[in-house]
Parts: structure tokens; sequence; C-alpha cells
DNA sequence: GTGAAAGCGCTAACAG
DNA sequence: CTGTTAGCGCTTTCAC
């Protein structure tokens, strides 16, 4: 006599039937509430449905239908409250729409990342959202391509990848313009890993608006740092304390970066704007709270992640949509800080 | 003729095995790393799956084995970095043990969690860590009892599910015990939502420890916020700033209010700690960073999660263990602000 | 050592 | 309107 495999759930579609005196296409029609059957037919299958506690199992419609209603979303950070709020946007439209969210923190991790791409083949999730680092896509180009995903935040336009995304050196361009209508000169600039497209996007910007205004951006006073945490602001801010001339603003690529750096130049006793003035790029939560708070550049964060839901569920329901990129508004918050 | 269900998968385990000439079992054989196969049809196996570029589709196997290799993670509020750091513990954990997580933002809705525990029912993750409020938990408590699912930070001993937490009202008691030998009496204490374990338990701390000094929380410095926000931290500030008689230190019972508190405080020109102490709870990464850097009781935020996990998978892997709940140390990190 | 075949639980074509 | 039946793609027993 064969054994059924591992523990099998009692309650089945046939239980049901059985109970109900129907048959089991019958009971799937009542559960996915297609026309073509008797209210009093109805009745009797909800009643089995009910009295044995039925449910369906998920992964034999999954395997059926082809469909898992999971959306995967890569993210490079978890802990960088900027990527948190995208997901909440792309998690709100995945959810009205039926779609529960698996989360991959890569790391920025290209092995961690190409292994999520895999839940992609192995029918695990349907598409997915990935956040990661655009060098990081490119490297995985040839593997990647043909899989249902859009690129968020990070992406490259020659990639045949839908994206959602800012106009990254526009708005770091505006930062810095804004820094000189404020009467400063002498400006700094804490970068990130020219892995991502945004850090180098940025730096372009802030060397345009540098350049237009005739000055440029002193080597010292370039700071590049190779995560977006606390500590590495810290770290940038000390070695803008160490320069023999100091700037009198800085702009950082990230909230989380100027929230590191104003930390450390105020253990130093600088007095924020007066000594320096900092400025961010974000707008996540955290910075109007801070002491002062953070004057920074405004990305929509979670449109960009709702956007991308929407992106990539248009995607996955019409797959010869053309491909599309988009750019979302970004926007000046002028708070004390700067 | 019939058709076959959506768009199919041309790759599947039985192409590999007609291009290698062999039986699907031994396919499969291979692909599990089963003994009993030669080296020799191994690599024929091997070959053809590289030629074919397959992949196992994981929702056939999920189904035939009953196992999803997903977790669920049900969370209250994902914009609270507490939430995010225990997250991060059990991705960890998860991920070391072959598992892919599945994060539910319940915003510590019970029709939302009850329809979170619905895809333990379905069968679309083997099981669940829920971090919503215990009262949520108990109201639910006959639907889920049965299910494999364990609860963290929130809990009820007496349900039979297995925990992880910390002893929430030994460490606020600390906490105020640290104000008092400071020399502060006058202790505000701004509590959270009473649906909450750790609310009641903290309250219960504060209220011991002021008794042991033979002082007793007074009415208006007993402010209940509905949200862990920086808003309503705001707001509660506020409320202390109005009052006739201020308080010389306040405890707030999660850092994210301390935030709040310390930015509408000062803004009211009030020096921290000077003209008013300030002490949170949990000690999130940010806490470190504020202007004056924040004192806290510290939880191990990773550690819970990661313990958590562990605790699910133990169970998952040998259903009928006894049941175990665990209280992880607390501990008071003293900076600054008070 | 390998293969045939029986399902896992469900959907959907087709027949009645 | 309802039932029969053929798979979805895989694992696993049993036989050879």
């Amino acid at each position: 006599m064969r054994r059924s495999p591992a523990p099998v759930n009692p309650v089945s579609m046939a239980a049901v039937a059985a109970r109900a005196g129907v048959s089991v296409a019958t009971v799937s029609r009542v559960l996915n509430h297609q026309e073509g059957v008797t209210g009093k037919t109805q009745a009797k299958v909800n009643r089995a449905v009910e009295e044995l506690g039925y449910r369906v199992n998920q992964l034999a419609n999954s395997l059926r239908t082809a469909r898992s209603w999971l959306l995967l979303i890569m993210v490079p950070d978890l802990g960088n409250p900027f990527y948190i709020e995208i997901v909440r946007g792309i998690d709100r439209v995945a959810r009205q729409h039926g779609y529960f969210v698996l989360l991959c923190d890569t790391g920025a991790d290209p092995g961690r990342e190409r292994s999520a791409f895999e839940l992609l083949r192995t029918h695990r999730a349907d598409g997915a959202i990935c956040l990661d680092p655009d060098s990081i896509q490119q490297g995985l180009s040839q593997e990647i391509n043909a899989l249902p995903w859009v690129a968020c935040c990070e992406f490259d336009p020659a990639m045949p990848v839908p994206y959602v995304g800012i106009d990254n050196q526009g708005a770091a361009a505006e930062a810095i313009r804004y820094l000189l209508s404020r009467g400063h000169s002498r400006i700094a600039f804490i970068g990130a890993d020219p892995a991502y497209l945004y850090a180098r996007q940025r730096e372009a910007g802030v060397r345009q608006a540098l350049a237009e205004a005739g000055l440029a951006l002193a080597d010292e006073w370039n700071i590049r740092v190779t995560s977006l945490s606390f500590l590495a602001g810290a770290e940038a801010a000390q070695q803008l304390l160490d320069c023999p001339q100091r700037p009198t603003a800085i702009f950082a690529v990230a909230d989380a970066l100027a929230i590191g750096l104003m930390h450390r130049l105020q253990e130093a006793g600088l007095r924020i704007p007066d000594d320096i003035a900092i400025m961010g790029f974000d707008d996540i939560p955290m910075a109007a709270q801070l002491n002062p708070p953070l004057t920074t550049m405004a990305q929509p964060m979670e449109a960009l992640g709702a956007e991308a839901a929407q992106l990539l569920l248009q995607r996955l329901n019409a797959p010869d949509t053309p491909l599309i990129g988009r750019l979302l508004p970004h926007r000046l918050v002028s708070r004390a800080s700067a």
C-alpha cells in the first residue's frame, strides 16, 4: 500500500464535495464565485465548507493556475528608513490587488540578489521589484532580462526593464543651488558608493551646479562613504573637521548620513547652521525631528514604491505592454539646518 | 483536445528526463542529492539540467512535500525601527535555514491579522511569528491556537504558544529607579495603548518603582498615546508643557515617542537634560544620534527576532516539543539625555 | 541503480 | 447546471 506524502490535511476539496454531495468541480466553482451554479447548490457547498472548516490549498491552486500571488522585493538595506517607506508603498498596492510581499534584504550582495531572482524562476513569486544598485542589475542582466520585474530608484534606462525613480542629478543640482543662494561657496559633498546610480548622478548634479557658479568641488571636501550608516556620516564629519580649511556647508547624499554628520559635528561643539550648514537628501520621517530640523531634498518614497508596484502588476497582467520608465518629482524641504 | 492551463514552462522535469534519457524519478533523485544513483547517471542528468536551464518548480515541490519554506512575520508597524531590527534577526536565521520571509504589516488591525493567519491555513507559509498586540492574539485565540506560530514581544503566557520577550515591568522599574537615583522625584510617564502587553507591563513597572520610593504617578503626568509616532510624542510633550507644574524628568515607553518629545521640548526652548531629563525605551539605532543622545532601556532586538525564529523552526521540525517561553535580558544605556 | 505509476489538491475543458 | 477527467510538476513507493 502506498503511503501518502507528509502529514496531509484531511480537509481537502474532495472532502467538501463528498459532504455536500456534489463534485469537486462544483465546489471549485462556488469557491471561485463562478456563475452557473444554483443558489441551492451554492448553499450546500458553503455549508459543507463551513462545517468542515475548509480552506483552499493555495499551493495546489498556484501550481494549477501558475500564479503564486507573491511579489518579491529586493532591498539593499532594511535598516534604512528610506527603503522602508518604499516597501510600504509597494505593500499597499500589492495588497490592494491581492498580492503578498516577499521581502529580501540582499545587503547589495550580487550573490544574494541572484538567488533572490531565482525565486522568480522557481515559481515562488510572480514578479519582483528591485531596489539594488544598478551596477548589480547590469551584472545580472543576461540572466534576468526575461524575468518579470521592475527597477525602483536604481535602474539603467538601457536595460529592457520598466523603472521608476527621480531625476537625481537635477535634484542634487537644485540642492546645491539652494546652498549657494544662502551665501555658501565653500560646500562639501558626502557622496556614496558609485555602484549606485543615485550616487553617481547626485555627484554629477553637485559638480554641475557648482560649475554653473564658477566653483569646483575641492578634493578634500569630496568625501565618499561606503554605506549609508550613521557611523559613516560621523566618520565623514571627522574628516571634514580635520581639514585645514573647513567648508561652511555640507550636502550629504542621504539623510542617514546627514544624521551621523550632524551628530559628530555637534559633538565637536559646532553649531548648526551657524557654524556649518547641513543639507540632506530623501526626507525620511526622522529628518524633521532632528535638532535642528534637517533641510533636505525630498523624494516621494511611498509613491515610488506604489508606482513600481503598479508597473509590475501591469507587466504581469499584460506581458507585452511597452516598457516604460517614469521619473517622479522631487521637492526641496527647507528647514533649520541649512 | 484539452488545453493545458496557463502559460506552461516548457522546461519541466520531464523535459530534463527525456533529454538525459532517464526517468523523472532519477532526475528527482539527482536534484535532491539522494544516494543510489551512479556517478555516470548523475552526470547525464546534470548536463541536461545545464543545457536546458532547468529550474525546479517550487510550487509543485511544495504541494507534494507540504512545505513552502516561507515564514510569515506580522508586525503592527513597519515604520518603527524597533520592529525592523527584529525582522532582521528573524530574517537572518530564517535564511540560514533555507526559509524566506513573508512580511505583513497588519497595522495592528485584527481583520488584517486574521487574514494573515489564513496564510498558514492555506499552506502559503509554514509558520508565523506574530509581533501584534497580545490583546489581538487573544481575540483570535480560538482560531489560531492550533496553528504553528510563536509570539514575539507581545504574548500571553496562558496561551498555548511559544514566546520570546523581555521583562517589561522589571525593565521599566529599573528605568524609573535610575531617574530617581539621579535626583528626580517629579517624573512623568508617556505610556502607550493598553492593548499592548508592553504598555501595561511598563506602566506597572513605573508605578511599582515610584511606590517603592514613596511616590505616586500623578494623573496629569501620566499620558497615554495611541501610536508610537514622532507626532504622538510631540503631542504628549505639549500636554506636559501645558501642565501648571512641570516634571523634571520624563520616561517614554518607546524611543520613537522620546524623539518626538525631545523635539517639541527643545522647540519650546527647554534644554535637555538641564531643564528636563528624557529617558526612552528600546534603544533603536537612532537613539545614540540624538542631540543630546538618548538615555534608554535597551532591548536585544536582533536577538529577540533570532530567538523567535529559532523557536518557530524548532516547532516546525518537532511539532510536539514542549512549549517554551523565554525572556531575554534588557540593559540600561546611560547617555546624555537623562 | 532505475523506472512506472500513484498521487499532493486543485482548475478547467468537455460532455452530458 | 453539474460531473468526469486530465493534467499542473513534482516526490516517493514499489517492483524490477
